[in-house]
DNA sequence: CAATTCTGTAGCCACCGCAATCACACTTGA
DNA sequence: TCAAGTGTGATTGCGGTGGCTACAGAATTG
């Protein structure tokens, strides 16, 4: 299906600064140590969260990022769709003209179904937030 | 994240066969054309629908697929838990024993949540059945 | 002002997963 | 007995993505 690692790593990253907060911006750098990845990863992912207003970066020296809001205001669905834009479900584009009717109108048909889906998805995502995972770790 | 083309590529088989039911089994050739897709691949997918019972194989000549049971029993949870074995969210697993905290215990943490979010998805996914889709097809 | 420590981003490489394909043993109806 | 299927192992090729280097720009500190 479809969801990459980059939705996890958001969440890790995000929970780090959760706990940080108050105490400063916090550079790629201990982030991508606690995730265990590179720091450019960690940039170009903050990079994104930074579009959907969930971060904000400070440049030059004692620099890194901070949230943009408290995290009882960001919940797991504001991250998923803030990380990811490709939908759940993966459709080859359908060719109108194909001969067989299934292979032509079939995406049309499943889009509402896999809409739905999605949705129910987010919906269920909504209901934790940052502060309710950066809590229950001790 | 994780959800590859085999969901929909499945979604597309059993509507080939739905639509064919009754008029003896279909070949793996024949719905490969129709997905634009190697018989091979088919095969080998049908074999795992196979085992979720959703269809029956047929050797020999003359011989294929068809519904084990009918389309309006066939619900798309039921062709998606078939076909998609691992998890909607990849998450790596965590070593316990890491310094930070969040990188320790995030994956456990995070668990409920993603499974509650996946079954909402596929909670979605059942009020959709195979007859829907194969009826909207013209 | 200069040095240091950050972000931001381009560019490249390596790896992984998966579809595609060939090959072939096995099954069954004509 | 042959033709037409399935079932499955093995290999290949490709696309996507993470990891990494490099470097320009920004801000803090001395």
């Amino acid at each position: 299906m479809l969801s990459s690692s980059r939705f996890v790593v958001a969440i890790h990253a995000l929970s780090v600064l959760a706990r940080q907060s108050g105490k400063g911006p916090v550079c790629s750098n201990v982030i991508a140590d606690s995730v265990h990845t590179n720091p450019v990863v960690i940039r170009r992912l903050m990079s994104e969260l930074e579009t959907a207003k969930l971060v904000v970066a400070t440049a030059g020296r004692a620099g890194g990022f901070s949230l943009a809001r408290g995290a009882d205001t960001i919940s797991l669905a504001c991250i998923y769709s803030a990380v990811e834009n490709d939908a759940v479900f993966r459709m080859r584009k359908t060719d109108p003209d194909a001969t067989c009717p299934v292979a032509a109108q079939l995406s049309e048909v499943l889009g509402p179904s896999f809409k739905a889906a999605e949705h129910a998805m987010v919906q269920s995502l909504r209901q934790t937030t940052l502060k309710d995972v950066a809590h229950a770790i001790h």
